[in-house]
DNA sequence: TCCCTAAAGCAAAGATCATTGCGTTTAAGT
DNA sequence: ACTTAAACGCAATGATCTTTGCTTTAGGGA
């Protein structure tokens, strides 16, 4: 036996096949029902996967939803970059919108709400970061929390309240131009 | 026969009893467990009620959750009324503000939030019938949506991802004052 | 290529949830 | 006070979810 011993994960072929039938099945059937009705057999049987093998690996279906939606707003692209603040901040929550309208990032971020009491939802804690990024960038003149307060916060209660809102023209050039209102 | 006939709803007695319980119940179990692990079985045992008389008012713990969420904050109470718009709008947030800073009422509107998914219940629809009626009482001039987009939901974001900023002081006044901004 | 074993599949048992029919209680109207 | 039926409680049933022991498959290092 040798001292180092990598205890060798399986995470090519069958497995990742498994992975990525139960992603499309979920994102699927969250689409379909909303992620509360989404049950892990239900999941199983769509990914023609057996129900054992998704609750050995994931334990709940709320763990499994925001488990496989976590990875679909990356920390790591680029950030709109005009020179002006105000077109950059428009731009960048107009990203964010259109993210929220895809329903399985919508279903994340209600789990997100529901468990905030513990752990906190990174998603958003991303999105402060980038704020912070694009108005430090500028040279200040808004207020982080603003930002947070006006743009980030309204998109949000749409996706989570009224989604149907997020449709609406405009929305994210109303919200940052409120930011600019009286300065 | 009478031609009018009333079909006498029974919201007194043994019902009013049923319906303090279950909210009790609810609101104990949302905060305890988070609102995804609320079962009726569950609520009805706590409430020292039978499940059925659960299932047959609410037919699932979504609905349940998002109802009494609703509700709890009494739809009857005064709203304020000094004339000016401004200073009702910065009372009325301070008193939504007082409200979600117990921690039963910030755990309901989690639950809210998680079992908003199919889009047909929006347990803050009586925050935004108290705008409309303290905006349209001014003869407008500011328009609902947006003490929506400016001062619910940046309440609603801090309750459910900061709550610790709720005690940021002049909040309410810095939320309605940026609706005046530039008029 | 040959082991070793992580991970998937299978099947049965147990737990929990949800529905339904029927009798009982009791609020509301006369 | 009497009547009516809305709402509740109970119990049995069916559906669905979850766990568990065992077997089979196949990834990865030697």
């Amino acid at each position: 036996m040798s001292a180092t011993s990598s205890p060798a994960r399986r995470t090519g072929g069958r497995s990742a096949a498994v992975l990525a039938a139960v992603r499309s099945a979920v994102e699927e059937l969250v689409q379909e029902r909303g992620a509360a009705q989404v049950t892990i057999p239900m999941v199983a049987e769509r990914a023609g996967v057996n129900p054992t093998s998704v609750y050995r690996r994931w334990g709940d279906a709320a763990s499994m939803i925001n488990d496989l939606a976590t990875y679909r707003m990356s920390p790591d692209r680029p950030l709109p970059d005009t020179g002006d603040l105000r077109a950059d901040l428009i731009d960048w929550a107009q990203e964010i919108i259109e993210h929220f309208r895809q329903p399985a990032a919508a279903a994340m971020l209600r789990g997100g709400a529901a468990a905030a009491g513990a752990g906190d939802s990174d998603c958003l804690r991303n999105r402060r970061a980038e704020a912070t990024l694009l108005v430090e960038r500028a040279g200040g003149g808004v207020p982080v929390d603003d930002v947070i307060d006006h743009v980030i916060a309204p998109i949000v209660y749409r996706v989570l309240f009224r989604p149907w809102s997020l449709d609406q023209a405009d929305l994210a050039a109303d919200l940052v131009n409120r930011l600019f209102a009286g300065r």
